[in-house]
DNA sequence: AACTATTTATAAGA
DNA sequence: TTCTTATAAATAGTT
């Protein structure tokens, strides 16, 4: 803006660098005192000239030691904000790492990427690995049906227990009506029928009574798989 | 600058202070950087806006804690400076005090000035130390006179020994050579006289031995007032 | 330091 | 936020 463009570099000529300094120098002031009036800002403006001669714009009710100060405390919060983004994203990268190494593991070991970077003994050594593991797997698969194997055992002799009763029940009830008894054919397999019959029975009860005694989820410490193992 | 000319006060509307504050920060950075470039200076702008968003301008190549330090430093020499100035204003305010003090003294002392802001009191004070100053000065003056009259005399008698040994050195001679004696009148007036032409004989003898017994100055400590006093 | 032809910045509007 | 544009302001070169 001026008689004519001028390029923005070094102006060679000392007299004409100084009087543009200047010039711009008062320009500049004038434009951040109307930014600290139209905006309300805080302006702090430090200027040395080549042959440092120091000159300074500061907002209205402000000093520059003010401004410094709230300039160094806001560099200080960064630097404190960084730091700790800093550490969140080394933590971040520990964990992909980590990650990863274990995926190549799980590869490895439901055999893919085998021929990418592993040594025979390596490869030894995982089979061995596997092997064992394996071993474990059974161990641990025989002690789980043993167990639910017993467990269940223990349901049917309790079930079988809790038929027997009813069984006695319901026979001095036909003693009283004879109404109800059509067959007597005193098996076992008559017996489970009937205790079929009573736990319908039971439910019927306990629409009835609005009473609810389903369970949910695990609640009881076993599921509907249990019995089907059983 | 724009559609229409704005008033430079705070822009009310948050909205337009906002665009404001952007347009005219952008401004005022690229004002900044053309100043540092054009005239290779250093720049240091940091804004804070209304809400305590901070902005900062750096020439290339520096930073702003580069900056600050400078500015400190700067700052710190002209508070050195102007402490060393002001002690030695207050130095130069000081004599310029007590110089006033005793110009004024000494215009009451030789009787001037007297009716411009002296108390009575005052005025009897000064009087009554200007009568003692008197007396310390006659004291002085009749100490100082009599100092001078008993070294005269000292060296009158010292002088009436030397003529008279003189003198009895000349009779001998005279019998000696009964030629140089013209008149025997044996009284006081004559013997000074003799001794005067003893002393004219002395000088002469001291012209022909090339002897220079004349005394410098106050070699001897009496002076030729000394002489004239006795 | 003052002037002025130009360039640049920007207020308002979209 | 960004673009446009009429207008205000800044300033380069000159006196």
């Amino acid at each position: 803006m001026g008689r004519g463009k001028i390029e923005i570099k070094l102006i060679e000529n000392p007299t004409n660098r100084q009087v543009t300094y200047s010039k711009r120098r008062n320009g500049i002031f004038k434009k951040a005192h109307e930014l600290s009036v139209l905006c309300d800002a805080k302006v702090s403006l430090i200027m040395f000239s080549k042959n440092n001669k120091m000159h300074e714009y500061i907002s209205p009710g402000l000093t520059t030691k003010k401004v410094i100060d709230q300039y160094q405390k806001t560099l200080g919060d960064i630097d404190l904000w960084r730091s700790h983004y800093e550490k969140m994203m080394d933590n971040l990268k520990k964990l992909k790492d980590i990650n990863n190494k274990l995926r190549r593991q799980i590869r490895h070991r439901i055999g893919e990427g085998l021929d990418d970077d592993l040594s025979f003994q390596q490869l030894r050594s995982l089979e061995e690995d596997m092997v064992s593991s394996i071993a474990k797997i059974r161990e641990r698969k025989f002690h789980v049906i043993k167990t639910r194997t017993d467990t269940c055992r223990k349901k049917v002799r309790s079930l079988e227990q809790m038929n027997g009763n009813l069984l006695l029940e319901l026979k001095e009830k036909c003693v009283i009506h004879p109404q109800f008894l059509l067959h007597d054919e005193g098996d076992q397999e008559s017996a489970v029928a009937l205790a079929n019959g009573a736990s319908n029975l039971y439910a019927f009860c306990q629409h009835h009574s609005h009473l609810n005694l389903h369970h949910h989820g695990d609640d009881l410490g076993f599921k509907n798989d249990d019995l089907r193992l059983a």
